[in-house]
RNA sequence: GGCCCCAUAGUCUAGCGGUCUAGGACGUCGCCCUCUCACGGCGAAAACAAGGGUUCAAGUCCCUUUGGGGUCACCA
């Protein structure tokens, strides 16, 4: 055998363990790390001690910028996960130098920088949290999902929680869906210390009333070069796009015409009433990394970032510029939101990085998915918080499933309340696959509370259901002329209890004279869309709704409206069907006119 | 398609190099309990995507491939 050299002396590339990243400290950047090893301790070969060394020195080399480290050869294993874990930071990231914001914002666009990552909150900064749903709908189950993972987090660090309303986009917002957002989330009992409805130091926390914040932040970028005017019409930008994509070209994107107007002309045509947008001026080259408390670094060629609209030319901000200007302000110290919003992350860097700004810490969730692992869509899933409520699911019940999805407490433990999941919240527990929403183990899990319920707690929670008193006063008004006995009121008022409805006793009724099923399925699906894409829920707007759907089907109502009617109640003969549409509620008329579209569909011809 | 993320049974997950002939749960199936149905109890089938490395040792670290997902808007 070769004799052992006293030392061992490689050069090897070495990579940057992510700093404190939870997850799997693997290779992003390649540093040049010198390591010395004394192999005297050490029990394999002397190369393949060093090599365990340099492993190890990953985490040195992290915090030490990368200069010649030295390392320590012995035969106890490193674990560069948990040192990392523990804080090992990226300082300098790869060879490039570091960009000044002014570089950064684009004011020497050529030169190649490499930017870096948002630094962490430190663990001593306050902890404030938010989430901030678009009301633009239903409660989702997302929404819920996300606020359960900050308020825990918030919760468990004395921190604060806060509720923002991200209402800029006009064209979508809905009347009524900011309210069933606040409803929706106490409901399963997550409340908020700051929010629209309850004020706070840092508000107010509607969007569309900071309009003024973000006018004024966009003409500083503008003042500063890190943003500037966009005059190209949607026409223009609809041509790009076009071209780029019959070019099949690999990044898409705005192609920065008005990026290079004078700054005199641009601020002319402003003043003279010219629509234009607000563009972020993204450095042209480089990378940004963007940290992620559960993935570690996560590089960016800017190169794939374009010049993101800040301003629209109604003069609301995009959620971009929200957020970022928002979320600084009211010194969010972590972004904990879902995974989708993780590619536009590094444009939000840029902003911090324009405004001279440190970035909160982003985490970001898994997303949510139905059975084909999709990202959950109301068109696969039930996603609304009130369908869940409305089948009888228990809050209690939907907050302990949520918060089993991609994160696990500890043990074998499943079950648990809110309060324990605060005390066992931690990061590294969290798993980075989408977890498919299965409703299977959710009424499982359901199942369970409503077995520890009192008996009097089980009709308190009826009663505070579909079966309260003034569901009974709406569903009395329907059929009190159809009824001689009290006896009869249960059986034919059944439906308004029920979950899904078992269609087999009238299938062979559900249909279109001479429409094949398949068609008559698509068209009751047609008519959930509409049903979506209205504002209120009331008699009149969905009859006329109804009747328009039945239009453009060629479809007598007659026969229309009776489908609707085995849909919806499962029975031949109701109270007057819109009424009784109205009483059942969005939730479960659309949950079961789905059903009933796919009992039809499967129908035999 | 470019970029990014992810990868243990049908599903949710445990697993942080040796304790894994891979643990728990939902679902499925069987048995028991029982006047029925449920609950409950017991049991069974069912997974480390593939291929290369690294290591004495890999589900666990690295790479590639494959697969899945997200994102590429004057939506959030």
């Amino acid at each position: 055998m070769t004799r052992r050299p006293s030392s061992v002396t490689i050069t090897a590339s070495v990579t940057i363990a992510r700093s404190s990243a939870v997850h799997r400290p693997s290779a992003r950047v390649t540093t040049p790390v010198t390591v010395v090893v004394d192999p005297g301790a050490g029990a394999g070969g002397a190369v393949g001690e060093a090599r365990a060394v340099a492993g190890r020195a990953r985490v040195a080399a992290a915090s030490s910028r990368g200069r010649r480290t030295t390392a320590e050869g012995s035969s106890s294993r490193g674990r560069p996960a948990g040192e990392a874990r523990r804080g090992a930071r990226i300082t300098v990231i790869g060879g490039g130098r570091r960009c000044s914001p002014a570089a950064a914002s684009g004011r020497d666009p050529r030169t190649p920088c490499v930017l870096q990552g948002p630094p962490m909150a430190s663990e001593d900064r306050p902890v404030r949290v938010r989430i901030a749903p678009s009301p633009t709908g239903d409660p989702h189950v997302g929404t819920a999902y996300i606020a359960l993972f900050n308020y825990a987090f918030a919760r468990q660090r004395g921190g604060k929680f806060i509720l923002r309303i991200e209402d800029t986009d006009q064209s979508r917002a809905r009347a009524d869906s900011e309210q069933m957002i606040f409803d929706a989330l106490r409901w399963v009992g997550l409340s908020w210390d700051e929010g629209p409805d309850v004020g706070g130091p840092f508000g107010p926390y509607r969007q569309s009333e900071r309009r003024a914040i973000y006018a004024e932040h966009a003409a500083l970028l503008v003042e500063r070069g890190g943003a500037y005017r966009c005059f190209c019409t949607a026409e223009r930008l609809g041509q790009v796009r076009a071209q780029q994509q019959a070019e099949k070209r690999s990044t898409l994107g705005y192609d920065r015409h008005c990026r290079g107007l004078e700054r005199d002309e641009s601020a002319r045509r402003a003043a003279a009433g010219e629509a234009h947008v607000i563009r972020l001026a993204a450095p042209l080259a480089g990378k940004v990394i963007v940290h992620d408390k559960l993935r570690g670094e996560v590089p960016f060629d800017v190169g794939q970032i374009d010049d993101q609209v800040l301003m629209k030319s109604d003069g609301m901000p995009t959620y971009h510029l929200a957020n970022v200007v928002d979320d600084h302000l009211m010194q969010i110290s972590h972004v904990i939101r879902a995974e989708e919003w993780i590619s536009s992350t590094p444009k939000h860097v840029l902003l911090y990085q324009a405004f001279g700004w440190d970035a909160p810490e982003f985490i970001h969730m898994p997303l949510l998915r139905s059975a084909d692992k999709s990202k959950i869509s109301k068109r696969k899933n039930p996603v609304s918080i009130n369908f869940y409520r409305d089948a009888g699911i228990l809050p209690a019940a939907l907050l302990n499933f949520l918060a089993l999805m991609g994160w696990s407490f500890g043990g074998d433990r499943e079950k648990f309340t809110l309060a324990e999941m605060i005390e066992a919240f931690a990061w590294d527990k969290v798993s980075l696959g989408g977890p498919v929403f299965n409703l299977d183990k959710l009424v499982w899990l359901n199942e369970k509370y409503i077995h520890e319920l009192s008996h009097a707690e089980l009709v308190d929670a009826l009663l505070g259901w579909r079966l309260s008193r003034d569901h009974l006063i709406e569903i009395a008004k329907l059929v009190r002329e159809r009824i001689k006995r009290l006896d009869e009121f249960v059986p034919l008022t059944e439906y308004f209890f029920s979950g899904d409805l078992d269609y087999a006793p009238v299938i062979a009724e559900m249909g279109i004279p001479e429409v094949e099923p398949a068609l008559v399925g698509r068209g009751l699906l047609a008519l959930v869309e509409r049903l979506d894409a209205r504002d209120g829920w009331e008699a009149k707007g969905l009859e006329e709704e109804a009747r328009a759907w039945a239009e453009e089907h060629q479809w007598k109502t007659k026969h229309a409206f009776m489908l609707l009617r085995l849909a919806v109640t499962g029975r031949k003969a109701s109270p007057p069907l819109f009424d009784t549409i109205v009483v059942l509620g969005k939730e479960i008329t659309r949950r079961r006119l789905r059903v009933a579209a796919e009992a039809v569909a499967a129908r035999k011809a």
